[in-house]
DNA sequence: TCTGGGGTCCTAGGACCC
DNA sequence: TCTGGGGTCCTAGGACCC
């Protein structure tokens, strides 16, 4: 099965929020860019995935729509409690991003199967009163296909395609452009060469397909077959952790770059040592706006590698200021800075150096204490003097509703209305 | 005025080895 | 005049996903 949370971003606004139930809303990316979540009412409105929201905020207005900046602290904890209800029912289950998860069922009869679905549908609303769609297939691919035909379907948006010939009749109505790992490129050249449905490519030649679309071209077409070639997923330690913000307005000097990217350094490294992992290589990059006109488009990036694999935070800094040192060129208006942690290895794995040391105990337990200290007091704990305290650079959010599940200060208010004496 | 952020996997080709 | 055969490792870039 794959269950695939309906809208995700809108409905959990919407669980906190009832009167938005039938208002045309949408979920802005960080610094309110994007569209990147929709209501089916905004959809309907032909506003494609990913468009820029200035040039859909007169369209949204004049249909009383109402857009918010991205929560992803709601969503992520919003998250955690659909994955909860889908773990009551089988240990087997892969958290494929935040709002989707793939579940294994073998042996579970056809039947079985939609009683089941149904009956993991109604527990995630009741746990969550999110919406969920489910599909239902042999192997991963064909789930995704169900579940792009149950999305579609109203009534209870459960679509199973386990049966052979249902497979069959299904496939031949489905464009290939919308089978999971076709992408834009993917899509003109199978049309290309004529294959527009997923039946076709379903019956393409398999040596054909591995020698034009490798062998991720081959497994694709197996899975299509009812062959699974895509195993269900442990949850494995991240090879590479990045972090990146746009500014909210735009930064010239050094010195607020330096803060922006060791902030984004400390980011990188409390999800590195939460996964006991440490870092080899360390990447940084800053760029102006890509979009405007001319040619002052400037962007460079820069490598550190560390001799030892470190995840002390205070190290990976200092590495952020010498990589920025080379990279920053003044006179330029800048709209970007990030850094990406890759060559991640596990702290126990860590290769020695004759003459660098690795991380001190001292440092390590340091570390610790920080990263307790703010999960306990929501990342508003500790931080080094290096991110800055005025963050001039920090994105626009002007959108953001309360994070209703996991900050005491923003909890829900229940009862305001209602006079003291009934209040008991 | 205004355009996100975070990931994975695979291949070709270059460099090297004997 | 004529120049083999069999490997490994690494990286950049391109495709894909949400």
């Amino acid at each position: 099965m794959l269950i695939d949370c309906n809208n995700f971003y809108c409905s959990c606004e919407r669980v906190f929020n009832p009167k938005l139930a039938k208002l045309p809303i949408a979920v802005l990316s960080s610094n309110d860019g994007c569209i990147i979540a929709r209501s089916l009412e905004v959809k309907a409105m032909g506003i494609p995935m990913g468009a820029p929201y200035y040039k859909y905020k007169q369209l949204i207005k004049s249909h009383d729509g109402k857009v918010f900046s991205a929560n992803f602290e709601l969503y992520g904890d919003m998250s955690r409690r659909v994955m909860r209800a889908i773990y009551s029912f089988t240990p087997n289950v892969e958290i494929y991003s935040i709002d989707e998860a793939f579940v294994s069922f073998d042996g579970v009869g056809h039947n079985e199967l939609q009683e089941l679905a149904l009956a993991i549908k109604q527990r995630i609303y009741q746990w969550t009163g999110i919406p969920v769609s489910i599909g239902i297939g042999p192997t991963k691919t064909l789930a995704k296909v169900a579940n792009h035909i149950a999305k579609k379907q109203s009534g209870d948006y459960i679509f199973n395609i386990s049966d052979k010939a249902k497979q069959q009749q299904v496939l031949a109505n489905f464009a290939v452009e919308d089978i999971w790992g076709v992408g834009s490129k993917w899509a003109l050249k199978l049309r290309g060469f004529g294959i527009n449905s997923a039946m076709k490519l379903c019956q393409v030649d398999i040596k054909w397909m591995r020698q034009n679309f490798s062998v991720v071209g081959e497994r694709l077409v197996r899975e299509l077959k009812g062959i699974s070639c895509l195993d269900l997923d442990d949850l494995q330690p991240k090879k590479s952790i990045a972090s990146s913000r746009s500014f909210g307005k735009a930064v010239n000097n050094k010195e607020e770059l330096a803060e922006a990217l060791s902030y984004h350094v400390a980011r990188c490294c409390a999800k590195l040592r939460q996964q006991n992992s440490k870092v080899k290589v360390l990447y940084a990059y800053i760029r102006t706006n890509r979009f405007r006109e001319g040619n002052d488009f400037y962007h460079d990036s820069a490598l550190h590698e560390f001799a030892v694999a470190t995840s002390d935070t205070g190290l990976v800094i200092k590495a952020v200021k010498s990589c920025l040192n080379k990279i920053f060129r003044a006179g330029y208006d800048y709209t970007k800075a990030g850094v990406i942690l890759t060559d991640l290895v596990q702290a126990e794995q860590i290769q020695q150096d004759f003459f660098a040391k690795p991380d001190s105990e001292r440092n390590s337990s340091l570390m610790q204490i920080i990263d307790d200290v703010n999960r306990r007091y929501c990342n508003k704990g500790l931080f080094w003097g290096a991110q800055g305290v005025r963050q001039a650079w920090k994105p626009r959010c002007d959108f953001r509703s309360p994070r209703y599940t996991t900050n005491w200060d923003e909890l829900m208010v229940a009862d305001t209305a209602m006079p003291a004496k009934e209040a008991g």
